[in-house]
DNA sequence: ATAATATAATAGTCAAAGATAGTCAAAGCT
DNA sequence: AGCTTTGACTATCTTTGACTATTATATTAT
C-alpha cells in the first residue's frame, strides 16, 4: 500500500458516515508527511465525480478543500430517471422527482422550484386535460437531459 | 473559516429581519478585532449588488456605512416583466427575456438553461401549434411569478 | 452674525505581505 | 508502461497599514 492509497483511506474513513468533509491541504500533507499537492493527487484520482465526488475548495486565509459525497455519478442517475419515467407524468410525480434531484444536489431549490412552477397545473392549463401529462413528462424529459 | 466570513456572517444576520442596517465601521472593527479596511473588505467581496445588497455610506462625524438588500428592486423588476408578457410567446422571445434576466441576474445561467429547455418547441411538440405559445406564455409567466 | 478656516472624526483606496490551494512536469517506483 | 512522489512556480483569497477623501464641528476673522 503507497502513501496516496493510505491518504485515499483516510479520508474515505472521514466522509464514511457524512455528507462531506472539509480538509485542509497543508494540514493533510503534514500528517502524512508529504508534499502538499500529493493531497491534489490524491483528489483527482480517487476522488472524482465518475467515484461518486464532488470537489470544491477555496484558496488563501481559511482555505479548505471540501469532498461531497454523491451517491451516483450525476450523468448516471439522471440517465436512470430519464429512463424509469414514461410517456406520462402528474405533477406529484414531478414533485417527488425533483425531490430525490435536489437530495442528490443535482439541482439546487431556486432550480427546483422553477421546474415545479413550470410543469404545475397551473402553467399548463389550457392543454387539453387529455393531453397534459404527456406534455408534462416531454418537457421534464428535456430538462433532464439538459443537465446531463 | 476566516475573519472575513465571520464578519459577513455578523452583517447577514443583523440583516436578515430588516430592509437596512446602519454600521459604524471603526466600532464594527473593534468589535472583531481587526483594521478598519477590512470592513470594506468584506463589503466589497459580500454585499455586491449581483448578490442582492446596496451600500451607502457617509464620511466625518456621525459617518456610517448603510447596507440595504434590494429585493424590492428584484421584485419591481419582475412585476414589470410579467406585465409586459402578452399571452403568447414564441421560443425566441422568451430566450430574449431570459437574457435580460440573466444580465440582471435575477437568474443564472443554469435556470436559464433549464427554463429555455423546458419551453422549447421540442418540448412542447405535442401542444397544438396554434396553442403552444399561448401555453409557452403561461409557463413563463407562472415562472416569474414565482421567482418574485 | 456671518464667513472663512482649522480640527476632529469618520470612511475609502490601494498595494504589499501573508496564507492557502492548484498546476505541471520531472524524477522515482513497481 | 504506468502509477506515485516531489517541488518549483502560479493563482487566489485574506489581512494589514499607510495614505487620502469627506463631513461635522469648533474656532477665528470680518
Amino acid at each position: 500500500m503507497n502513501l496516496s492509497d493510505v491518504i485515499e483511506e483516510y479520508i474515505k474513513d472521514a466522509i464514511r458516515e457524512e455528507q462531506y468533509i472539509e480538509l485542509k491541504r497543508s494540514e493533510l500533507a503534514q500528517e502524512f508527511n508529504c508534499v502538499p499537492s500529493q493531497i491534489n493527487y490524491v483528489i483527482s484520482t480517487r476522488f472524482i465525480p465518475e467515484l461518486g465526488f464532488y470537489v470544491e475548495s477555496r484558496r488563501g486565509g481559511g482555505g479548505y478543500i471540501k469532498i461531497s459525497r454523491i451517491s451516483h455519478s450525476k450523468s448516471d442517475y439522471l440517465k436512470n430517471i430519464i429512463c424509469k419515467i414514461g410517456s406520462k407524468m402528474s405533477q406529484s410525480v414531478v414533485d417527488i422527482y425533483l425531490r430525490e434531484l435536489l437530495g442528490y444536489n443535482i439541482i439546487d431549490e431556486k432550480d427546483a422550484a422553477i421546474i415545479s412552477v413550470a410543469l404545475s397545473e397551473k402553467s399548463l392549463g389550457q392543454v387539453d386535460k387529455l393531453k397534459r401529462d404527456q406534455v408534462r413528462a416531454d418537457i421534464f424529459k428535456n430538462i433532464l437531459v439538459n443537465l446531463i
